[in-house]
DNA sequence: ACCGGAGCCTGTTAGC
DNA sequence: TGCTAACAGGCTCCGG
């Protein structure tokens, strides 16, 4: 479910309830999502450990812990990170639990079980293959051009891979070759200049708009307390399969490419 | 080195 | 209505 978006805007949510807490215990019946160690290998390390700060990389959301730990989380298509007081009764799809300091619970629920929970000392080397950042000032046209470049893959498939540019997933992917104009089974090797500029462009306007609106509540997203985002409403081609463009007379058609379903408008985008 | 497809999971929706 | 197949915001592994 969440992108880059999605992922920043629970970064943000949890800061004002998790920073400054301190993790005493941790609960879980599913033991794959925990990838780096065993349960009670978990529960030892980060025992009485503070959070100083959240940040963010990519998709993944990383707590910095006092001991100089991170707990690096991902939640892949339906994971979803909420703090809540022990009362509440527990969704059958909460799978593992963060119990802090003042009693509250930091929850991880994931219908699909596809997120994964890592405790790492090294972020450099843990996210060392991954793809730059491309809300950062350093992700420049330049740059894109650079991560490019001899790529013979379709636009679209190129924009999913994390290990060439991070944090873009299939409803910003298609929202940005949208708004560069650019089709998406065009081979990345065969962009001109212009294309770069625009993609470019496109690539911060989408995210930045999918920010500003705290994410895409199409499916299962939800931010931490549980209300919806906004950018749903702001889409320009996912998921409007049949219905008008907004820059022209055309429709707007899906089409599957490498298993991923993919909207476009086939007169705007060439 | 690069690339595409299978697999991981559960729930919902589309199609017969 | 009821079944079955397709589909779902992601990523890793494996083979060609």
């Amino acid at each position: 479910m969440p992108e880059l978006p999605e992922v920043e805007t629970t970064v943000r949510a949890l800061r004002e309830p998790v920073v400054g807490r301190t993790i005493i215990d941790v609960w879980n019946d599913w033991p794959r999502l925990i990838v780096t160690h065993d349960l009670d290998e978990l529960k030892y390390q980060i025992h009485n450990q503070t959070v100083q700060a959240i940040s963010r990389r990519a998709k993944y959301l990383v707590f910095h812990l006092t001991n100089g730990e991170h707990l690096i989380i991902h939640l892949k298509m339906s994971g979803h990170l909420s703090v809540v007081a022990p009362e509440i009764p527990r969704h059958k799809h909460v799978h593992t639990i963060f119990h802090l300091d003042n009693g509250k619970e930091l929850r991880f629920k994931d219908m699909r079980k596809f997120g994964r929970v890592y405790l790492v000392k090294n972020t450099d080397e843990f996210f060392q293959k991954l793809g730059p950042e491309p809300l950062e000032d350093s992700f420049t046209v330049d740059l894109l051009k650079e991560r490019l470049k001899g790529r013979r893959r379709i636009m679209k498939t190129t924009l999913l891979d994390q290990h060439i540019i991070a944090g873009i997933g299939n409803i910003y992917a298609d929202e940005a070759l949208f708004y560069a104009g650019i089709h998406p089974e065009r081979g990345a090797d065969e962009l001109t200049e212009e294309d770069f500029v625009k993609l470019h462009a496109a690539i911060k306007k989408v995210l930045n708009l999918g920010i500003a609106r705290e994410g895409a509540s199409i499916d299962l997203y939800a931010k931490p307390d549980g209300t919806r985002g906004e950018m749903q409403n702001a889409v320009a081609v996912f998921r409007r399969t049949g219905q008008l463009c907004r820059q022209c007379e055309q429709y707007i058609q899906r089409k599957k490419l490498n298993g991923r379903s993919t909207h476009f408008c086939p007169t705007c985008q060439r």
